[in-house]
Parts: C-alpha cells; structure tokens; sequence
DNA sequence: TGAGTATATACCTTACGGAGTATATATCCG
DNA sequence: CGGATATATACTCCGTAAGGTATATACTCA
C-alpha cells in the first residue's frame, strides 16, 4: 500500500482528494457529498493522511482536512518521462520514433514553461 | 482493474511502462533488464494492452511493445486539478493562459475511455 | 518435418485491502 | 452531569489480483 501510486488506484480516495483539492472539508462534508459511510471516510482519510497526501486541524467538535501535494507530486514526476508521446513541439527524439503522422510540424503553441 | 490508475499501482508495471518510454522493447529485453519471469512479464504485458498502455508488433519470433500514451494522458489530466498546489505561479494570469491553451484550434483532442 | 526459441495461457495458492457493522473516543452545550 | 454530535477504530468477511509452476501455442530454420 505503501506507494502514492497504489493510494490513488482506489475511486472513493481518488474524488475525496478532489474534493479538497477545491476547498478543505469536514469528515462530514465528505460523507455528505460522495454519499459515502462516515467509517468508510474516516479510514480513507487515514489512508491519505499516513501517505501524505492530506493534512488535517481541528475546528472546534471537527476536523477539516486539506491537500498536502508531495505525493502527488511524485505522481507527476514519474508521468514526466511519458510527456513525450502526448506533448505537441516535435522534437528530434520524438521524430527518431515511429510517427510518421507529420502533419502539421510547424504549428506552434504560445510558450509556456511545462 | 479497470481503472488506469490501478493499472499503474502495480510496481512492476510501472518498470515495464518505463522502459518502454525509453523505447520498444520485446518480452525477453523486459524480462532480462526487469530480472522477472517469463510469465510474469506476459501477464503484466497482457494487463497493459488490454488497458490500452501498450501495444505489440511482431518482429519475426518476437513481439515488440511500445508505449500507447492514452491511459497516461488521462492520469495527467486528473493531476491537473492539483498542479496550483506545486507550480510557482498560482495567478489567475496563467489560469487563464492553461485556458487558452486548451481551447486552441488543434485538431488532437484527449479521447476519453470509460 | 522436427527441434529450438519466444511468448502466452491455465491453474493453484495466498495475501491484502475494501466494505460493512458495531463500538470507542472526544468535544460541545444545555 | 448527560445527551448529542463528530470522528476514529476494531473486527469479520470476501473478492481480487499477483506470484509460481507447468504447459500450450506460434514461429523459425536446418
């Protein structure tokens, strides 16, 4: 279970991290909004927190969680190595693989940093 | 399994997916450089394909697999919605910008697969 | 055609994780 | 204090997926 990539295979972990990612919430709030069992939360939330991606404090009688991103960012920077196959700007290394769909080589996007 | 994110939950997998980033390899490369059984390589193989992560062609007695980048271009897009909370510039400047990007008149649109 | 190589599949076993239910802990307020 | 609310934990059950081993299939070439 250990890893982020295996935290984030499960559905129910996947939309309360989405959740947060728009605002921190209560067990409560979560319960309410994904239709879900409180213990069924609480243990998600567990789950999430001994992997780092949430944090949570306590407001009063609750506890409000919220996104922590490192393991997410881990994610990402694995993803980083595959950019290549879906990213537009052909370059040599892209062009040495099997694409022979050149078609618009020189269409160019405004430059952005990725 | 059907998920792409359970997909990749799997260490293994991700070793494969890795290598065949950096190119086309057949089943006996992968299980030499990964030091895995035969049968295992297949069966993550198996499980790869069927989730549209890879492709094979055949080269004589071998098959050769290659990364299809699809299921990863979706995991790239959930992590989206977390991007603000590592990238440097959280300003509505380059939100707006991530738009305009996207609704750019490119012909390639992300496919969506249930 | 038959041996050899490369890959796939079948079968069994086992472990782990999620669901569900019940209960524990903690805090607030009247 | 005691009841109500909010959250966490314990425990059992069950499905699923990964590992291992054996075997099947497919292709090549002498």
């Amino acid at each position: 279970m250990e890893s982020a990539f295996s935290i984030i295979a499960e559905p129910n972990r996947r939309a309360i991290l989405s959740l947060l990612a728009a605002s921190e919430r209560s067990v409560g709030d979560i319960e309410e909004e994904l239709q879900l069992p409180q213990p069924s939360v609480s243990k998600h939330l567990r789950v999430l927190r001994e992997a780092g991606f949430v944090e949570s404090r306590v407001d009063t009688q609750r506890r409000l969680y919220r996104i922590k991103p490192e393991p997410l960012i881990e994610v990402d920077a694995w993803l980083a190595q595959f950019r290549r196959f879906w990213t537009t700007h052909v370059d040599a290394l892209e062009r040495h693989l099997d694409h022979m769909d050149q078609s618009r080589p020189t269409k160019r996007k405004t430059r952005r940093k990725k």
